[in-house]
This record gives structure tokens, sequence and C-alpha cells, in this order.
DNA sequence: CTGCCGCACGAAAACGTTTTCGACAAGATG
DNA sequence: CATCTTGTCGAAAACGTTTTCGTGCGGCAG
């Protein structure tokens, strides 16, 4: 196909080609009022023949639009980010706009170069993505051009940031396992110190209080990993054996709690039911038995990012917390509740 | 700190303060020869008195060099390439350099559109991230820039391809059981499809062959799951009762193999050690109990290529296949071989 | 003193766009 | 016919760098 360039097509290339002179040619490929019909077709006609590809510097350099925008992270060796970062570039690629990636893996210094890196790459705007332990504080102020938040909230309530719904989230797997009857519910979740888990929990109360039950204990906070989740089902039970469902903080625990479980002879989801957070397909589907858990859909929390980040760059900009709901996602680990 | 700038201090603006012409201070700041030591430290002082960033976009539209590598990913949302971006984007830090990220999905379209636009944006490389499935058509007629693939083979063996090195990762993992007087090694992995499976098994085989020993059975080639870790382990144990070993192709199989053991009443790693590959933390350090397993440093495989890519900048570009090796990590899945 | 060389520096061109503004023609209006 | 309007186009400036080339100056040899 394509054959290497040796020095690309340039727009003059493409005016003399047409016929025309490199303005008109600039305005007709950038649909601009004062060309005549006819002149702006052959223009594209050439422009496409020569498959020319404008020059992203020199349109940066004048106009100062790059259609670029920058995604600064700090965990990307996290499974959140990826999402948010393939959601943010469907929705960018739909407009012909591209990513530019860093990666501050926490460190202050770090982002504080990304930003000046970033600007002197001309970028139209900022996505940050956090973390959803805690807001975070804002950065607004270091940079010149429009930015959006996602994931993790800025501490400023004038900037925009574009959330995961975990109470709303919360609320999807109690109300599932309510409505198949269970009535000990039990919550094992990650640090306390998260946001996330406190929100978690609290959407988990709402329901329950909705319904007229309470929580099988308190919620027991604990670290989000599968060696928490192994332990504190252990807990959990010894405290209240009647329980028969338990709801996780993510999939990890979940997956743990599945563990112990089986371990002391409970069927799942016969005995007790199982949701986990996050949808981790490799946890959550290949559980024993694969999970019913709660998708963040980080991927259109991405896009929805972006597509604020567009009405901010036309200029109308927005303020606030955007929650981006989640989605129950169903598989074996729930069911309707035992008959007693 | 850094305050709203309304317009960006340019070169100009470095020149006046330091009293010299713009040449002047490009040259200085370029550290070039033709400026007087004095000079340049005025100019030096003045730069960083302004805090002055250089406006990429202007430098690249002129000397060609945006010190911008594209990076082409086909599975970001895979476990691989992460790592691998994150290594290179420190080697390129190191060199002021950033990346552009893209991912085509596995999607020929996608792909070509992003080259497009990679080299729309004139990036000076590529670094080209397959998996390592097997060989990927040679992208590099298509790019007039040097091309690195990073972790999937190029089928051109003109192309400089930088690789995980499986086989060798495998002798390390066997030697390793070997070493600790085991006899009775049994392997099961993913898909003979793949080509990493396929070199694992091979390195495995060799240094049981250096040892005088044969696998326990065929290898069980299956797929990259937990639950096939579960079924295939069934498999093994009922036709060679006598393993007191298994080598898993990842950690995934390697937790199911785990989990099948336990459900079988045997002890790990008294009666059977495994090692998995990958050293994927959340499963291996996370197992019941914790995995011995090869970690593939795909941290430094990104950082290798980056270097390759940088020789080829200069000038003098490789061709081949360069391998990269691999880590034992040990943990406490395996151990000393039971006494019999 | 003259001629030459090398060093440090600056003027200006170049890069590929976008944008502003002026020119010109055709048609409409008086 | 004169004037104004409208629509289309091109010349030229602008953007912030890098690079090329010319200039002036000091020192040194003849």
């Amino acid at each position: 196909m394509g054959r290497l360039r040796s020095r690309s097509v340039t727009l003059r290339d493409v005016a003399d080609r047409a016929g025309v002179s490199v303005s008109t040619a600039s305005k007709a490929l950038n649909s601009r009022a004062e060309v005549a019909p006819a002149t702006r077709e052959r223009v594209l006609r050439a422009a496409s023949e020569l498959s020319f590809q404008p020059n992203v510097l020199a349109r940066g350099l004048i106009s100062g639009r790059t259609r670029t925008v920058g995604l600064l992270t700090d965990e990307l060796a996290g499974r959140f980010a990826i999402p948010i970062l393939l959601g943010a570039e469907n929705a960018l690629g739909n407009e012909q706009m591209s990513v530019l990636l860093c990666d501050a893996r926490g460190d202050a210094i770090r982002r504080q170069h990304y930003i000046r890196t970033l600007l002197a790459r001309q970028v139209d705007g900022f996505i940050i993505v956090g973390d959803s332990n805690d807001l975070r504080p804002s950065l607004t102020r270091d940079i010149p051009v429009p930015v959006v938040y996602a994931y993790g909230e800025s501490t400023d309530p004038g900037d925009l940031s574009v959330l995961a719904d975990d109470e709303g989230g919360a609320r999807l797997a109690a109300e599932h396992l309510v409505s198949h009857g269970r009535r000990w519910i039990g919550h094992i979740t990650g640090p306390e110190t998260y946001r996330a888990a406190r929100d978690r929990a609290t959407g988990l109360r709402a329901v329950l209080a909705e319904a007229g039950l309470s929580l099988a204990g308190d919620p027991l906070y604990g670290e989000w990993s599968q060696r928490w989740g192994r332990h504190a089902a252990r807990l959990l039970l010894a405290a209240r054996p009647e329980v028969d469902a338990v709801f996780c903080g993510n999939d990890q625990i979940a997956a743990g709690v599945a563990d112990t479980l089986r371990d002391l002879g409970r069927r799942i989801p016969d005995d007790v039911a199982i949701v986990g957070y996050d949808n981790w397909e490799f946890f959550a589907a290949d559980c024993r038995p694969p999970l019913t858990t709660v998708d963040l859909n980080l991927e259109q929390l991405g896009a929805t990012a972006v597509n604020h980040l567009f009405a901010a760059l036309d200029g109308d900009r927005a303020a606030g917390v955007v929650r981006q709901p989640g989605r129950l996602v169903v598989r074996e680990s729930t069911g309707p509740a035992p008959h007693r």
C-alpha cells in the first residue's frame, strides 16, 4: 500500500494541482465560507489524489489548535486508567483528534514535568485521571487550557470532575440481592480510607434500609486483595453464620470470599450469593463460580470526559461533578435465595 | 507554583533578556559550538529565569526532530503492553522525549489510520508492540522513519525486533525445579498456536534432557485461563500421579493448578511444586501459596527497544532479533523435593 | 603596516500552515 | 452610467523555531 514518501506532500502541492493559491486550498480544506463550491471540489479532489495529510505542527503553530489532548494519569499500571484511556481515544478518534499519554506515577515532580511537556506540545486540553481514593489537588491553575478530571475528583468545585457512581453501583448490586430474597447481607471491602469503599458501603446500606433490612455486622474494611477476602469471609461467617449473601468491594475480594466459602462447605449461590465489583474479567469470569459484579463503565466514563472537554474547547466549560452510572453484570454467583 | 501564562515565553524574550540575537540564543540552548562560554551562560540564565520552554511544534517544523516517538500497540487492554510502555517512557524521559500512544486493537484499518496520524505529527520513530503469538507483518515500508518492533516479531528479518526470551525464561524455571530435586515435571500451558507457549515448552524440554530427565507426559496445551489450569491439573494427576512439579505457561494457569492440587489434597510445595510465568502480581503474589514465577522484564524490554530506536535515529540501525532475558522470582510454591 | 585567519555573533531565509486584507469581477441598485 | 454590494480569490503577514551565510573584529605572521 503506502509507499515511502521521500518528502511529504504539502499544501502547496495540492494548491498547484488544483490550480489555486495556497490560501484558497487551506480554506477549502477547512471548509471555510469564502470559497466557491466548484473550487472546493477541485481542491478536495487534488488533496485526496495526493493523499494529502496536513502538517499538524504548522497548524498548531498558527491556530493554536493541535487537535491533541493530553491525558495525565497517576497509575497506568493499575487497571482503571486503561479503559478510561480507550474510551477517550475512541471519542477523540471520531473527531480526528489524538491523545498524548503521560503517567506521573503519583509523583508531583513528574506530574509538573509532564504538564510542562504537554503544554510545550500545545495540547488543546487536558484530561486528568486520578484514582478514586480521594479528592486530588486541582491542577487547573497551572494549566492555561481546559481541564477535565476523570475518575478522581478535583478539590476545586469550580473544576469539572467525571466520576464513577460508586454509590449507585452499590445500589444496583444490593437491589439485585434483595430482590432475590437475600436477607442477611454482609459487606467485605477495601480500606476505609478509600472513598470508593465508603461510597459503596453507603449505597448498600441505603438499599437495605429501604427494604427494611440491615447489614449483617459492620462492613469489613481491609485491603483490595484476594487474601483479605479469604480472611474476612471467615470472620464474617464466624460472627454471622446466617449470612446468605456477601457484597464485596471488588472482584479480587469476591474471589477470595468464594474460595473460603467453598472451603467451609457453603454452596454458591445456593447457600450464599456473592456480588463483586469492577467486572475485572480475569477474576470475575474465571472465578468459581463466575461472579455477578458491577461494571464501572469506564470506557463510557472516558468518552464522557472527552465530550465535556470538547464542550469546554468550544467555550462553554462546566463545573461540578458528573456521575457515570455503572451496570450490573449477572453471572452465576447469585441466584434466588434458598428456601428455609 | 506556576501561574497561568497569558502568552507563552518565546525564544525572542530569552534573547532580549540576554542581550543577544534569537539565533545566538537558539545555538546556546542547543549547545552548538559557535557560541562563547560567557554568552551561553547569559542565555541559559535568562532562559531559566523566564522558565523558557521551547515550542516543540516550531522546532519540529524546521528540524524534523520532534523528540517524540509513536508507540503503536495492538492490545493495550492486555497486560503486556503497559509495562513495555512504562519502560519505554522511562527511557525516553531520560532523553527529554515523549511518547504518542495509539492502540490499533488488532484492526488493520485502524492501524493504518494511526500510522498516518503519527506521521502527520512528525514522530521521529516508531515502536510497534505486538503480541507474542506469532510473527506480525512488517509495517516498515509504510513508515519513512525508524521502526523497532517490541514483544512481537516482524516478518521481515531486515527489521529489528526486541523480544522476550521465552525459551530462556522456561530454562530458568526448569533449572530451578531440577536443582531442587524434582524429577517428574509436568507442563500445562496455553494454546499451541502461541509461539510463547511453544518456546517455553522447548526451553523446559531442553533442560530436562540435559538433566537426563523427560517430561511427565506431553505438554498440555489449552488456554491461558485459571479454568484450564484447574481442569488440566486433574488430567495430569490422573495420568501421572507421580508428578512432583508442574511448570505452568502463565500465572493464571498456575493459580488454577494450585486450586486443583489443594482440592485433591496435595501439599504445595511439599508434594508438588508449581512455577508460573509472567509474574502477574495479582495472581502470583495473591495465590495460595504465592507463586514462584518467571518475570518477563517487560519494562526492561521497553527500554531496550527505545535504546535501539535511539541508535537508529543516530544513523546506525540494526536488524534481526534481540532477546530480552527474564528473571526468576522465587516465592513459596517451590521448595526442596519431598524425601521418598 | 598589510594581509589573513578564525572566532563570535547576527540577519535573514526557511518550514507549512492559518488568517487578514485587499483586489477584482459580476451583478444589483440608483 | 455611476455606485454599491456581494462573492471569490490571492498576496502577504504571522507563528517560533533552526540553519545558513555573511560580517566584523581581534590576533598573528610576514
